[in-house]
DNA sequence: TCTGGGGTCCTAGGACCC
DNA sequence: TCTGGGGTCCTAGGACCC
């Protein structure tokens, strides 16, 4: 008996969450802009119909968007987070093994389920969208890449209504043969444009490819793919959510900035977010790196960018610490003279805090054990009453780099002061 | 005027060691 | 005229994902 894996992946996720608390935006054309107002990273199906790619910038298609009376959205990451959670609660609990795999998608194994996977699919969608109002498409199949490219196909036919399995397909070659060899997952528009030219087009091509030629040309990663496509499971489910690397946290400024001042408040505040996400996991630190760069897409203009990694003496979990090696680093690549137009940390060398390797140096071992309960105190403080309720100075009240959302719909969700507002 | 953010894995090549 | 062989570790860069 093959596998079952089933990908729910909801429908356009960012334009439904706006739409959740907006029956009347439904049917009407939207977009989502990414951080400052820069680029579109999500679509309605009304817009993607009208051509406008993913990624676009905006400035680029506003005259467009505004002829199609289309509406625009700033992202409102608080608002999709949440949908996100009470979309993946319906699955836990409905469904026994639950791969979150990002925000809008999770991979389920539905093998031997009682009364058989596509019914059992059919009933999950119905409820997800009932319960949360966010539309989904279950694709099921042997492996998580047949999963993935039978969930675009459900997408996309309006006879599948939202659900499709391969398993039971009298023709599962159709689909194979309907899948665009740069919408495969795992091959990405480099390996698509070569492949192209070889006359490999679709997903039913790439499978009777040699696997040595496979392996050669598109290393090991490229094999599992193939091996996938014939059904042969290389991934299998993550069995819970698993410890990152590495943290990065970093943005583009809403101006650009060339004073030293406003880039050590922004080091300062990206530091304190990395730090933020590195308790979560209950990691700490050995280095941290940081980075600057100009707006690489000004070509008249004298650009610079510049890296430094700093190795902190014991590793770390602890804010302030991070603050100060970060601002360190910051102030060493720091060049006067350039409009900067991003910056960022990276946190690596992570370990579990509770499996710390001691440092060989003269440090008291309690050295930064004792600063647990302060930071485990503000961070309980933050998540009762909100982000940056308890913040660090160094990183400044209203900098100018902080980002630009000028069209961001209300938190419905997650603020008291924007919950919906019903009239009587 | 205006071009996102955060990750993973693989490989090649250099440094270094015996 | 001659200039080993093999192993490990680290980093940079490429490719991919959402």
């Amino acid at each position: 008996m093959p596998k079952e894996y089933a990908l729910i992946d909801c429908n356009n996720f960012y334009a439904s969450c706006e739409r959740a608390f907006r029956p009347d935006l439904r049917g009407r054309p939207l977009v989502v802009l990414s951080n400052n107002d820069g680029c579109i990273i999500a679509r309605s199906n009304e817009v993607k119909d009208l051509g406008v790619g993913m990624g676009t910038p905006y400035f680029k298609c506003k005259a467009q968007l505004e002829r199609h009376g289309i509406a625009v959205f700033s992202s409102n990451y608080a608002l999709y987070g949440d949908l996100s959670a009470r979309v993946m609660r319906v699955l836990t609990r409905f469904c026994p093994h639950v791969e979150i795999y990002s925000i809008d998608e999770a991979f389920v194994d539905l093998s031997g389920i009682p009364g058989g996977a596509t019914q059992f699919a059919r009933r999950l969608r119905a409820t997800v969208e009932q319960w949360t109002s966010i539309p989904v498409s279950i694709g099921i199949g042997p492996t998580k890449t047949l999963a993935k490219l039978t969930n675009k196909f459900a997408k996309q036919q309006p006879r599948c209504h939202g659900v499709f399995n391969l398993n039971t397909s009298p023709d599962p070659d159709r689909v194979l043969r309907w899948t665009e060899i740069g919408d495969i997952w795992g091959i990405g528009p480099r390996h698509a444009k070569r492949l192209r030219k070889l006359g490999v087009n679709n997903a039913f091509d790439f499978r009777s490819l040699k696997q040595d030629w496979v392996k050669k040309k598109m290393t090991i990663t490229g094999l599992q793919t193939l091996l996938e496509l014939r059904g042969l499971p290389c991934h299998g489910l993550e069995a819970g959510p698993v410890s990152k690397k590495t943290i990065v946290s970093s943005r583009s400024f809403g101006h650009p900035v060339t004073s030293q001042e406003h880039l050590l408040e922004a080091t300062a505040q990206y530091a304190t977010r990395a730090a933020e996400k590195l308790r979560k996991q209950r990691s700490v630190a050995s280095h941290i790196l940081v980075f600057l760069q100009t707006n690489k897409f000004r070509l008249g203009q004298p650009q610079y960018s510049n890296t430094v990694s700093i190795p902190l003496i014991v590793s770390t979990a602890h804010t302030p610490t991070l603050i100060k090696a970060a601002q360190a680093g910051m102030t060493r690549i720091y060049r006067e003279g350039y409009a900067y137009k991003k910056c960022g940390v990276m946190l690596s060398g992570l370990e579990a805090s509770n499996g710390r390797w001691l440092s060989l140096l003269d440090i008291p071992p309690d050295a930064h054990s004792r600063h647990t309960p302060i930071m485990e105190a503000v961070d309980a403080c933050n998540a009762r009453w909100g982000r940056d309720t308890v913040k660090f100075a160094a990183s400044g009240i209203n900098g100018s780099w902080r980002m630009r959302r000028e069209m961001r719909s209300p938190r419905y969700t997650t603020t008291w002061d924007e919950l919906l507002g019903v009239q009587t």
